[in-house]
DNA sequence: TTCCGATAGTGGGGTCGCAAT
DNA sequence: ATTGCGACCC
DNA sequence: CACTATCGGAA
């Protein structure tokens, strides 16, 4: 295993980064001849000029020798540990002495530079193939052609249920890279319902100033002698904000997935329980 | 008429780093 | 040594 | 990441 250098990076200026960004998928969309590959839960990564960028333009400072085998072109990608370690991915690419031992770059793209912007996905796929060969932490994201609903269906199915991913991501064919959200780029993921017990309501800010900003809650799933405490704070009309549920009120709240602690990630409010 | 795209602005869990305690 | 907070990632 | 609220133009 290579090891870290001692020599301290040089401090970079934040740059202007524009990359491709999802929407979410919906049925209304057929995906027949679109490109699946799996949704990488890792951090979203520019290789440019030397170092790798956020999508926000902000520098991470990979060590020598993980930067020693990137080419000189310009690649899109995540920095990605494995399924369910996001939370070790974030430490180690964000910490100032992070352990890059187990991170890979997951290249799914690149980065427009002049002609990149009028070659299509397919062709970009061709020149990565032959770029990205024989380079130790380097992978590049496989892309399948989804022949229907039903094959991105099952596909999604193996990867949330049985390899514990986060989704999947769908290419619409021949398309170009656009540095924006973009309807050729869709996310399929899957989210989950819990029931939870309002304690209490904390207040907004801003334009939320005299309303509700978010609610604390709690729920017992996990058995009931553990008490899991989380707030949500999206998913509210302004309307709802103006009149929020009251203390002891039962809410569906919908997550992704739930923490280490069983804490629901990405919660948003669905709505008060209807039934008794 | 409805829908879509873009912008602005709220909010979550988790981590790191730094200041205050 | 602990806590709180902003700035990031998602 | 999630979402709501607006607005203007496309469909």
């Amino acid at each position: 295993m290579a090891k870290a250098t001692k020599t301290k990076p040089e401090k970079r200026a934040d740059i202007d980064i524009e990359v491709l960004l999802a929407k979410p998928w919906t049925d209304k969309v057929d995906p027949t001849g679109w490109w699946m590959s799996e949704k990488l839960d890792g951090v979203r990564a520019i290789w440019k000029d030397g170092e790798f960028w956020s999508r926000n333009g902000k520098p991470f400072y990979a060590p020598d020798w993980f930067k020693a085998q990137m080419p000189s072109t310009q690649l899109d990608g995540e920095l990605f540990i494995g399924r369910k370690q996001f939370d070790a991915t974030v430490s180690a690419v964000r910490s100032s002495s992070g352990d890059w031992s187990k991170v890979k770059y997951h290249v799914f793209d690149l980065y427009p530079e002049g002609e990149s912007w009028s070659s299509s996905f397919e062709e970009r796929q061709e020149l990565l193939a032959r770029i990205l060969r024989e380079r130790p932490y380097i992978e590049h994201v496989p892309q399948v052609r989804c022949t229907g609903i039903k094959h991105l269906t099952e596909t999604t199915d193996v990867i949330i249920n049985e390899l514990h991913g986060e989704g999947i991501m769908l290419r619409e064919p021949h398309s170009l890279y656009e540095q924006k959200r973009s309807s050729t780029l869709l996310k399929v993921k899957r989210f989950f319902d819990i029931e939870a017990t309002v304690l209490g309501h904390v207040p907004g800010k801003g334009k939320h100033e005299g309303r509700l900003g978010a609610l604390d809650c709690v729920t017992d799933h996990g058995g009931s002698d553990r008490v899991v405490k989380f707030q949500v704070g999206t998913g509210f009309t302004d309307a709802e904000r103006e009149n929020p549920p009251v203390h002891g009120s039962i809410i569906t709240v919908r997550y992704q997935e739930l923490t280490k602690d069983s804490i629901p990630r990405f919660p948003v409010f669905v709505a008060v329980r209807d039934y008794e």
